[in-house]
DNA sequence: AGCACGCCGACT
DNA sequence: GTCGGCGTGCTC
């Protein structure tokens, strides 16, 4: 077909690998076909939606197609947004449609035309400010929003790192944060980790600022209800956002403030393509947009607190529990001293048992943590030692009593209980590895009259689980609650004055250089549990490694000595926050191809990189197989981060991947695994 | 990522 | 003979 037209819009398509593509604009959709609209497009032999990020006069290809119709009326996302995706695909290695797909609104997806939004009334001009009521504030609390305040004021961005220990009070400081952004005018932006196990956060920010000026958006919610919190915001009506990651790209104007709560957590780390992590795309924003960007933490990534330390980004100290409360006691118990029952050592400890039996007593409440669902974590012969393992996953299979199936943890395999050993036909199979399931009937047994409840993945499912438990244990329904970490976020309940920890080494094993950084971090946060009320707090780490400095620091509430020994730690191995990370993974259906691809494209990254990185590997990765692929990694490390997304498309360009396998890439990885 | 094209095994 | 398995390569 012969174009009339004269003009070009660049297309961002989601396929991997290439950027953008150009399409001849017909006259008649000249007017409609801007930057940030989704478009119909001839693509191959299909009809795909993309989107345009740019318009011109001039293309270099020689045969455009035409597009062939405009969806949306206005802008799905702004120039601003549109600059941040592109930033994303640039930094996190991936193509720009990649970055595209993931900040449009999910509702909006696959060119459902029939969704529009119209421009809402305007915001309130900072002349028409409310005030809002202000839960009398700490000395340090006062500081805080003293150095705050006049920023967010003034229209200046900075980015303040809130290292605010448990109960400190760091919500407060947020809440009177944004109601000075309100009073300008301007919009706020609350990220929490998991938005659906937070409905505190929720019942604080409404209570503040009004159910209409509060949005709300996760993964939990349905189409519907994402597409009417998406045009809330939209059209100005909701003013204050609370969200999950993917809210750093909603449609607010007038940014004035963006909370990061719990910063260091790994949830902020999006797991799929675009692999992007959520503060530094929150602080480009805020750049962009003037804005003030608060990161809070009882805990701070060394990430972070490296940067405050480097003068990039300005520490403010909540070294104080509000209203004078003390730190909860926290004791180490060395499971290694503890009485074993049948040649295994006991689930609880004496202390921890007496604990309980006297906060139940008392007639207070007591949580139990461990980070393993599931009853048995693996189950073994007793005649030839052969470990039930996965179909799919080099990893063994987890014991769920409740259901009487073996499940794995990876790729949710499951099948039914064996009778006899897979390996020898032995048919005395020995259930190790205590899990949550194993904990609940353990406190069942010691504690026959208490009303106890399990709260972990498996017994969340369900819509409104989380909010039903949460709600009866804040009620008194519940003596003793038992759970996974998920018990550790956002749970501030008063009457809670014993906080027991199962096994404070699971995480620290993990083969990892942040195991360390995660168990620090997951002790301190639990801990801060016990003691929010009136009565103070008692925590019981249960370890076989007391001695780790990890364990001793937050038993010592010592986040500095963690910091310390930590950091030396990273700087010797040239570990992040010294270094940046990218990881590529290269995958296939068998061991071989899968080893000998990673050798090869290893060869061509390290000519790629010169004197600019230093690559480790090729390695299989710890999970070696996982979901059916066989998974080798190879690692690139650089103090300069843009150097990594180059280094690793130079070397895919010049490299010939073999059709078996798969690659992908992940710059500024969590976990090497 | 889709989707079509293309070249080798078990069926009406 | 051909239906269909998944390897290979392209999409402005």
């Amino acid at each position: 077909m012969v174009s009339t037209s004269t003009c070009f819009a660049q297309v961002a398509v989601n396929i991997p690998g290439k950027d953008v593509f150009d399409y001849a604009v017909p006259r008649h959709l000249q007017s409609a076909a801007v930057p940030g609209v989704r478009v119909w497009i001839p693509f191959g032999t299909r009809r795909i939606v993309g989107l345009i990020v740019g318009v011109s006069d001039r293309t270099v290809v020689s045969r455009c197609r035409d597009i062939e119709a405009v969806i949306d009326e206005t802008p799905l996302l702004s120039p601003a947004l549109l600059a941040m995706t592109r930033w994303i695909a640039e930094y996190y290695c991936c193509s720009w449609g990649e970055a595209v797909e993931a900040a449009i609104p999910a509702p909006l997806k696959d060119g459902r035309t029939g969704l529009r939004a119209r421009a809402g009334p305007p915001l309130p001009e900072p002349g028409n400010s409310r005030t809002f009521p202000r839960a009398e504030l700490s000395l340090h609390q006062d500081d805080a929003l003293a150095v705050i305040q006049p920023c967010v004021q003034q229209r200046r961005h900075a980015v303040f790192l809130l290292h605010g220990i448990t109960a400190s009070g760091k919500t407060e400081v947020y809440l009177q944060a944004m109601a000075a952004a309100l009073a300008q005018g301007r919009t706020a932006l609350m990220f929490v980790p998991e938005i659906a196990l937070t409905p505190q956060t929720m019942d604080q920010f409404i209570a503040r600022f009004g159910a209409d000026a509060v949005a709300v958006i996760h993964s939990r919610l349905s189409a519907g209800e994402k597409f009417t919190q998406w045009q809330r915001i939209r059209s100005g009506q909701a003013r204050v956002v609370i969200g999950a990651r993917s809210a750093v790209f909603s449609p607010l104007e007038r940014l004035g403030l963006i909370v990061v709560d719990e910063e260091h957590e790994n949830t902020y780390k999006q797991e799929d393509v675009p692999r992007y992590h959520l503060v530094p795309a929150a602080i480009r924003r805020a750049e962009e947009a003037a804005a003030v960007v608060i990161l809070g933490s009882a805990t701070p990534s060394l990430e972070s607190m490296y940067a405050a330390r480097q003068d990039k980004i300005t520490l403010i100290e909540l070294p104080e529990r509000v209203d004078g409360r003390e730190l909860p006691s926290v004791q180490v118990i060395d499971m290694r001293q503890q009485r074993r029952v049948n040649g295994r050592p006991a689930i609880f400890s004496k202390p921890l048992e007496d604990a309980v039996r006297q906060c139940l007593g008392r007639r207070e409440q007591s949580m139990i943590f461990l980070n393993r669902r599931g009853f048995a974590t693996f189950i073994s012969c007793r005649a030839c030692g052969h470990v039930v393992q996965c179909a799919h996953c080099s990893i063994a299979l987890v014991y769920h009593a409740a259901s009487q199936q073996l499940r794995c943890h990876h790729c949710g395999f499951v099948q039914e209980k064996p009778q006899a050993c897979p390996a020898c036909a032995g048919d005395y199979l020995i259930y190790q590895g205590a899990g949550t399931e194993k904990v609940e009937s353990e406190l069942h047994r010691l504690f026959p009259e208490a009303r106890i409840r399990r709260m972990d993945s498996d017994t969340v499912r369900r819509k409104n689980a989380h909010a039903d438990v949460f709600y009866a244990f804040k009620n008194h329904e519940i003596d003793i609650l038992v759970g996974t970490q998920m018990l550790a976020k956002g749970f501030d309940i008063p009457k809670v004055t014993v906080v027991g920890v199962v096994a404070a080494d699971v995480a620290l094993n993990l083969p990892d250089f942040r195991a360390a950084e995660r168990t620090f971090g997951l002790i301190t946060q639990v801990a801060g549990r016990a003691g929010r009320g009136k009565h103070p707090g008692r925590v019981l780490v249960q370890t076989y490694t007391p001695e780790h400095y990890a364990i001793q620091c937050a038993v010592h509430h010592d986040y500095a000595g963690f910091y310390a020994q930590e950091m030396a730690f990273r700087r010797q191995l040239l570990l992040p926050p010294y270094a940046h990370l990218a990881g590529i993974t290269v995958r296939a259906k068998q061991e071989s191809p899968a080893a000998d691809a990673a050798r090869s494209l290893f060869a061509r990254a390290e000519r790629c990189a010169g004197e600019r990185a230093r690559l480790l590997g090729p390695a299989p990765l710890p999970l070696v197989k996982l979901r059916g692929w066989y998974r080798w990694a190879i690692l690139i490390k650089s103090e300069r981060p843009e150097w990594l997304s180059s280094i690793v498309r130079e070397s895919l360009a010049a490299w010939k991947r073999p059709s078996t396998v798969k690659i992908s890439v992940d710059v500024d990885p969590l976990t090497l695994s």
